[in-house]
DNA sequence: ATATGGATTAGAATAGTTCTAAACTTAGAA
DNA sequence: TTCTAAGTTTAGAACTATTCTAATCCATAT
């Protein structure tokens, strides 16, 4: 299991507190946390934390394919520590979003439904209850 | 086939000159403008209308189910005049959204291959490019 | 014609995000 | 070790999309 410092100098990025802080809080989250969320929880542990700075390490870092941003239907940027392929459940009571497998909907499936289209990205947002909300 | 009048009205909404415009525009348009769009466009024959007009009407029919709002991945909201159930085509290059047909993964698809989920509404964004930009 | 409730308007306010430029590390060279 | 240069952090300003406000206007019913 790589550290979040060679990870960081794979990439060319210098090691910082800051990116450290950030990486750590996402590590074996699933809860798909806003940049705020991010920003708040981290400057718990890291008084001097600039919101800015989470929202340039999330930048830097979803460059170097060390994480995903995650957008749907009238909602804020949310951070994906889970950079496989995979499609997402936005929960619409608690709003909650959860990860689904890619293979429901594959660039392969579409490819056979979609003719006359070259599709390159495939991205499915599912709405409906949670668990915890039924 | 229903006037625009004829629409509004069985909606209980006044008829105004703002409203027939934007609609109007709206008519057989597939492009999937933005508020700003249909404002600049509109105001182009209606000088005197405010964008708070046109997110007021956008914001109205869409309740009154004559518009739909879409929402694809770092943009601002779209208008969209076919109120059918579709998916979303988005090119990468010249950022044009095209309808496509909903058949393509339907909830029926997605009950079959994501058991465990409880799905209301299935949202998808395919990605490439468009015919002209290939 | 008149009244009244909904519609329109400009601009202020808000939310999320990006930009700016000065101060501060980090990492590598000397 | 120092020193340096490039990269990083920071607070706050700026920006973009959208919603809110409250005064004015006007569409519709009487
Ligand atoms: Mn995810
Ligand atoms: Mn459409
Ligand atoms: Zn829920
Ligand atoms: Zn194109």
């Amino acid at each position: 299991m790589k550290t979040m410092s060679t990870m960081l100098k794979a990439n060319d990025l210098a090691v910082t507190a800051q990116r450290t802080a950030v990486m750590e809080f996402l590590h074996g989250n699933t809860d798909h946390p806003s940049v705020d969320t991010i920003y708040k929880r981290v400057k718990k542990r890291f008084p001097y934390i600039s919101r800015a700075t989470v929202y340039n390490t999330v930048k830097t870092l979803t460059r170097a394919g060390m994480l995903q941003e995650v957008l749907v239907q009238q909602d804020k940027t949310r951070v994906d520590s889970n950079v496989s392929r995979h499609h997402h459940f936005k929960c619409v009571r608690c709003g909650r979003i959860e990860d689904v497998p890619y293979d429901i909907l594959t660039a392969k499936h579409v490819s056979e439904h979609a003719r006359g289209y070259h599709v390159e990205e495939v991205r499915v947002v599912m709405e409906g209850r949670c668990k915890r909300c039924r």
